[in-house]
RNA sequence: GACCCCUUCGUCUAGUGGCCUAGGACAUCACCCUUUCACGGUGAAGACACGGGUUCGAGUCCCGUAGGGGUCACCA
């Protein structure tokens, strides 16, 4: 399973995601996962997932089954079939017997109050708090009877640890700094420390991409390469991504899942996009295909500092890739939308929202915005106006729709610019500005005082049924 | 507290010693376009955290200060 150092570093790039699955795929690791993913493909390297899930307890197949789908919505397919850590359980605990052989490893018979009495003292003295090291050469004979050890790495005492960060630069500690961390539990279940780098060293990853909550991980894991004679990959530490105000992300602003951006009405292509751009820049680029982000993408163009969340840029963003959308494929979005909220979009429905869309889409910047402003083509009659559009309809409006409404009904040609033609010199001979015989039309055809222009959706909407709007409009119930 | 990292407009960023009287994007404001709302166009306001060096010359290099972040488990 491993490979002498000389042909490891001839492979490929090989990147790889690894999140626990205790929640939802959060924003954070949608980037990281983006950043690995376009890093391997800028390469023409490979790009792993790998399920850390030994942490039973925390760990749930919903959050595994949610992790996917984010990823998958996000188009960041992976190359192989995802690794459970929890199954390589045995492949760790191996690792171990063998640093233990060779006198890399230890047994810690210390118990768990025993070093929490230990931190105390260390805290109380203003100590740093870390592992003294009392098992570290004690002689194993004066093991405690039928106490179950937990299994430390001898780290070096002395010296220190450097990094080549490809993105931190080079970075270094003491290794009075480190103390000797747990391999195995006393239960012989393997840390998260042990099985990350089993694990990258068996799949062969080449860099390892991650938050820089992991930059002083990376110190210990590198001790632990040494000590098992393998060479660490090369680490980049993606600098962390805060909320608005600068603090950790929340729950209360952008630690959502992909799914809940979804939700909002984001397309996948801009959530690629302002995920990009949130650390890394290529110049002044800001809106950029996938194509261009893989030829583009490389770890020198990440920055060091945080960035902050920022919903208004990403709106912004969505509403620049709705605009240049497909408009079938946009039509499907919005019926899919529709009918999750009850209204069913049949063919000829279908066709009338991709006949409007170019109308609906300059005017919206998410899916739920291009929802609401659609759902008014596909309504039955008789439509509900809105307390502004039944303003429209009153006094002066109703008798300028009344008389609009006969020379509507008389009009040869169902066509825009004769629709226009035709209102504008009504609205000449009245003596009314174009606004005061469109708004009120808009009102009747839309139930709203904001829609696309009026004579295009006058004549989406088709002779009958716009007659039919504005006969409705007039009834006096109304 | 210890260790590590970071610091250019409100936000994301360009910038790798002279091309910077610091550029772009989002947000904000104004004007134009206009049948509503948008789109679009034009313009305005807005930043090199601070203090010392190094250098002919510093946003760019060094040191310090301040502020922010991360990590300090038999969690991952």
């Amino acid at each position: 399973m491993s490979f002498p150092v000389r042909f490891r570093k001839k492979m490929t790039v090989t990147t790889r995601f690894a999140p626990s699955p205790t929640g939802f795929l959060h924003i954070g690791g949608a980037r990281t996962a983006l950043f690995n993913w376009l890093f391997a493909r800028h390469h023409g390297g490979r790009f792993l997932l790998r399920i850390e899930d030994t942490d039973r307890q925390r760990s749930t197949p919903e959050a595994v089954a949610a992790i996917f789908d984010g990823l998958s919505w996000l188009g960041l397919e992976a190359d192989a079939e995802p690794v459970f850590q929890s199954a390589r359980a045995a492949r760790h605990a191996e690792v171990v017997a063998d640093l233990l052989a060779q006198g890399r490893a230890y047994r810690c018979y210390a118990s768990a109050e025993e070093l929490a009495e230990m931190r105390a003292a260390q805290r109380a003295a203003g100590q740093p708090q870390r592992y003294d090291g009392r098992w570290r050469d004690r002689d194993p004979a004066e093991a405690p009877q039928g106490v179950a050890p937990a299994i430390r790495l001898k780290a070096p005492q002395e010296g220190e640890t450097v990094i080549e960060d490809a993105v931190q630069g080079r970075v270094t500690v003491a290794n009075s700094q480190l103390d000797d961390m747990v391999l195995l539990r006393s239960d012989g279940s393997p840390t998260y420390m042990l099985s990350v780098v089993v694990d990258d060293h068996d799949m062969a990853i080449s860099h390892v991409i991650r938050g820089d909550d992991h930059l002083t991980n990376a110190f210990r894991q590198t001790q632990l390469y040494r000590a098992l004679g393998w060479e660490p990959p090369v680490f980049g530490h993606i600098p962390l991504i805060h909320g608005p105000d600068g603090a950790k992300l929340s729950k209360r602003h952008g630690a959502l899942g992909a799914e809940a951006y979804r939700d909002m009405g984001f397309l996948p292509e801009a959530m690629r996009n302002y995920l990009a751009r949130l650390g890394w820049a290529h110049g002044d680029d800001e809106m950029f295909t996938t194509e261009q982000a893989i030829q583009w993408f490389d770890l020198p163009g990440v920055g060091r500092s945080p960035a902050r969340f920022d919903m208004a840029k990403l709106t912004d963003l969505n509403a620049k890739y709705l605009r240049q959308g497909d408009d079938a494929r946009l039509a499907g979005l919005v019926a899919e939308r529709l009918a999750g909220e009850g209204l069913t979009v049949d063919d000829p429905g279908r066709a009338l929202l991709e006949a409007a869309m170019p109308g609906l889409k300059t005017r919206a910047r998410t899916l739920v915005e291009l929802a609401d402003s659609a759902r008014f083509y596909l309504l039955p009659r008789p439509l509900a106006l809105d307390d502004k559009a039944a303003r429209q309809i009153e006094g002066e409006g109703r008798e300028t729709l009344a008389a609009l409404l006969s020379r509507l009904t008389d009009t040869p040609t169902w066509e825009r610019e004769a629709l226009e033609a035709l209102t504008r010199s009504f609205a000449e001979e009245q003596g009314l500005k174009l606004g005061k015989a469109a708004q009120p039309l808009r009102a009747a055809l839309s139930g709203s005082t904001v829609s696309p222009p009026v004579f295009e959706v006058l004549e989406l909407l088709g002779r009958a049924e716009s007659l039919g709007r504005l006969a409705d409009a007039l009834e006096p119930s109304a």
